[in-house]
RNA sequence: GGAGGAAUACCCAAGUGGUUGAAGGGUCCGGUCUUGAAAACCGGUAGGUCAGGAAACUGGCGCCAGGGUUCGAAUCCCUGUUCCUCCGCCA
């Protein structure tokens, strides 16, 4: 969500930004903006000056009242009967504008960073710079549901019955490997300055409002029947939730976390559970990173943390890339992300395993976050950042980590987590 | 799950239908005192948000949220949320 005042000043500049974005349909809600603001701002004043008019006479009321005014008091009260009637109207109509301004609000994209790549979509992102070795092994990788079934890590038979697609049970050391990378990254993590938080699970449906949109909610969240909860589908959900309608003291900044959670999501819509084994599912692990900082501060934060999720990765071995996201594939709440993709052997691409994003003021506009300054209150910028997330990431470790003799190699940073372990051994 | 209580501004807090234009503190700024600071005392202005205005300023909204009663609601009524205390249950 922008700031109104610059479609009022700078309509051209939003406009501009929506034609870089490829969204030109959204055009025509410039324009709406404009007229309609111009219509609830005059409403609003009339509509203030009645009521202005109303708390004057009841005043009136009352001291006529005391002073045993009847006949003057009767007098006025019809007044103020008359200025409610015209006033009822014209409330209707302010709150209809107000309305209107803010569904179109909503979907007008933010301002995106002068550096975004243009493009259309997905296919024309790019990519900015390589880590480690894409190494193509001379033995074949097999699918990573075959690699972890070599280990009996693996049983979706199972999980289909319980909760069906999209599901899993992971088993034994590959087990205790997730939950080994997942330990860590919250190290990692606290080892480089950030606050540890385990948040709550549930959010209710006004926080959900406020970090994504109506299409989104749809799309992932899971809603509790009976309750006003939804399964969170990300911890960022409720790490930037918890600042929701807060007035942070300028001192407080910037706030540095790294929160744990489990994420459900539906994944209705484009792509659904269309990928076999472990890629897309309906719940799945994550150690995240949420920044809340200065304006000025975002840039520097933006770089800090996507280079946290390389660095991570490099430390298991990982091959990595950062890919840029194009103006036409950049979500609308936005200013500039960038995805970390991992390589995969066996395809010989990359793969999505994190996605790190600039959000500007939009969510904190949303969310009605501010920060409390010495010249007054203004909008903090807030950044979010995938740390890992398996099983997906599993994906990636089983591939770049095998070994021709059928083996898996644990990097040196997850032997402690894993007693000790240097490798896996095939069970058959 | 049951029974009570509470929610007022950045914080504390007064306030049971009409000079409340949300008192009073604290925070903040200045002064006295002090080598300096703290404390104490004296003085001061601003409070969140929207609209109008070049500005000074003016007005609206705002007392957990949403409805309602009334000429007029922080105050009365309804619904919901959160927190606290006690009881019950439970990892």
């Amino acid at each position: 969500m922008i700031d109104i005042k610059l479609i009022r000043e700078n309509p051209e500049i939003v406009k501009e930004n929506i034609k870089k974005k490829f969204q030109d349909e959204k055009l025509v809600l410039v324009d709406e903006v404009l007229q309609m603001d111009k219509e609830y701002r005059a409403a609003k004043t009339k509509g203030d000056s009645l009521r202005g008019e109303v708390n004057k006479t009841s005043k009136q009321i009352g001291m006529f009242m005391r002073e045993g005014k009847k006949e003057d008091a009767e007098k006025a009260k019809a007044r103020v009967k008359e200025i409610n009637q015209e006033l009822q109207d014209l409330e209707v109509a302010e709150q209809k504008l107000e309305e209107e301004i803010k569904t179109r609000m909503m979907v007008i994209p933010n301002i995106i960073d002068p550096t975004v790549p243009i493009g259309k979509d997905d296919s024309e992102n790019v990519e900015i710079e390589k880590f480690g070795e894409p190494i193509i092994p001379d033995y074949e990788i097999p699918y990573h549901t075959d690699i972890i079934a070599t280990f009996d890590g693996l049983d979706l038979d199972s999980a289909g019955r319980t909760s069906g697609n999209g599901f899993y049970y992971l088993k034994g050391d590959v087990a205790r490997l997730h939950s080994s990378i997942l330990a860590y990254a919250r190290d990692f993590m606290i080892n480089r300055g950030f606050t540890y938080f385990i948040p709550p699970f549930m959010i209710h449906g006004d926080v959900v409002k406020g970090v994504m949109s109506f299409k989104e909610m749809e799309n992932m969240m899971y809603k509790i029947e009976g309750e006003d909860l939804y399964l969170i589908g990300t911890s960022e959900h409720s790490m930037v939730g918890r600042f929701i309608n807060q007035l942070i003291p300028q001192k407080e900044l910037p706030y540095a976390l790294t929160s744990y959670s489990p994420c459900f999501r539906k994944e209705v819509g484009a792509h659904g559970i269309e990928e076999r084994g472990l890629y897309r599912v309906h719940q799945f692990e994550k150690q995240e990173m949420v920044v809340v900082c200065e304006p000025e501060d975002s840039k520097k934060w933006y770089d800090i943390l996507w280079k946290n999720t390389v660095d991570f990765f490099r430390t298991l071995d990982i091959p990595v890339r950062t890919l840029e996201c194009c103006s036409g594939d950049l979500a609308d709440l936005k200013v500039k992300s960038c995805d970390v993709e991992a390589w995969s052997p066996r395809q010989k691409k990359y793969f999505e395993v994190g996605s790190c994003s600039n959000l500007g003021d939009a969510q904190a506009r949303r969310l009605n976050i501010r920060i409390r300054g010495e010249k007054g209150n203004y909008f903090p910028h807030t950044l979010n950042n995938t740390v890992v997330a398996p099983p997906r990431m599993l994906i990636a470790f089983f591939e770049n980590n095998l070994q021709a003799d059928g083996t898996v190699k644990i990097p040196e940073p997850l032997r402690p987590y894993m007693g000790g372990q240097e490798k896996l051994v095939p069970t058959k």
